[in-house]
DNA sequence: GACTTGCTGTACCGATCGGTACAATCTCGG
DNA sequence: CCGAGATTGTACCGATCGGTACAGCAAGTC
């Protein structure tokens, strides 16, 4: 059994990596047990709506994480190419370069889809309007900058699926280089 | 219950729906035997293998499928621009412009992805491989080649999944344009 | 040292899981 | 019409599911 938890800032993300690695679905009390180090009376003290209030706060301080790493420096940033290429930094950083699913995505997939669909569509359209916003301030056109920031989550989200399956990281790194140079060419 | 199966040639597809939709942890005996029609008894003559057994099986089908209208005509093909239309219609009318999951992509996901590790990977390797044939008779050298065929399939799983996360199909013919203008696109 | 209060592990709940056993039924050559 | 073999539904199996109840314990407070 891991190490107890001391507190629930640290239990929320040994939650998301059970989540991560067995979908909803999949993540059984006895592996977020395991995983946790806490008993099913504790985790019900922290959750008492059970596992899917485990996912909710889980996509919760997901979505609160790439607000403030994400989100935010794309929407204040006055330097469109810096913003890029943090935003790619960061998302490289948070997916661990590919070999970390996106729990977002991995629980669109799922049965347990209609459960989380706000809050799905919520994370995904935050960051859609926050890139798109930076876009356009690089000059582009709102129906381009759209169309381009549509293409780098789209690129994002395939890039973790085919490396997973592939078994092979650097089909995500090859994929983000060719993610920034496409959000930072000039508009044809 | 639906309508009994006349052979196994129609259960298969039923199958797949199944667990494209619930995945493979949740697709259940229960919705399999709901949505087939059939008890367990008869499922576990077809299937003696259980589970897994449908699974793989439904995987081979999947296989084939594309095998006979993708990867084949790729290969076979002289004329590159016309190989990659004809491969963007199929993998549209395919995946129900959207609609319809990939169950590989799914199953590489999911926790049972090891159980079926070789299966997704051959699958995509030999997409990856005919595509990128037909890449390089148009002219490209073997690593754009490389590089523009994996793209595209990052792009198709990654379309895949944002528009079912968004519930946006849009996102999914968008993306097959984009991903179309790219493979076709001079060499730099 | 009694008492409350908050966590924690654990025994247990009904439901459902994947899978098995088997008897009833169907099919069809003879 | 019959018997062999294929096919079927259903009762049942042990295990595990998500969730509940509760007794035990640690830490204050007085």
């Amino acid at each position: 059994m891991a190490n107890p938890i001391s507190d629930r800032a640290d239990l929320l993300p040994r939650l998301a990596e059970v989540f991560r690695a067995h979908g909803y679905e999949g993540a059984t009390l006895a592996l977020i047990s395991q995983a946790t180090g806490l008993g099913k009376g504790s985790l019900y003290h922290c959750f008492p709506g059970g596992k899917a209030q485990m996912a909710a706060d889980v996509l919760a301080e997901i979505d609160g994480w790439f607000e403030v790493h994400i989100f935010v420096p794309l929407r204040q940033s006055d330097d469109p190419a810096r913003a890029v290429a943090t935003m790619v930094g960061a998302v490289d950083s948070y997916f661990h370069s590919g070999h970390r699913m996106c729990l977002v995505g991995v629980i669109a997939l799922g049965a347990s889809r209609d459960t989380f669909a706000v809050q799905v569509q919520d994370y995904f359209k935050r960051w859609n309007d926050a890139l798109a916003l930076t876009l356009r301030r690089s000059g582009l056109s709102a129906r381009v900058a759209r169309r381009r920031s549509t293409d780098a989550l789209v690129t994002i989200q395939g890039a973790l699926v085919l490396a997973r399956a592939l078994d092979d990281c650097s089909v995500f790194g090859q994929a983000m280089a060719d993610m920034t140079t496409r959000l930072l060419a000039k508009p044809a």
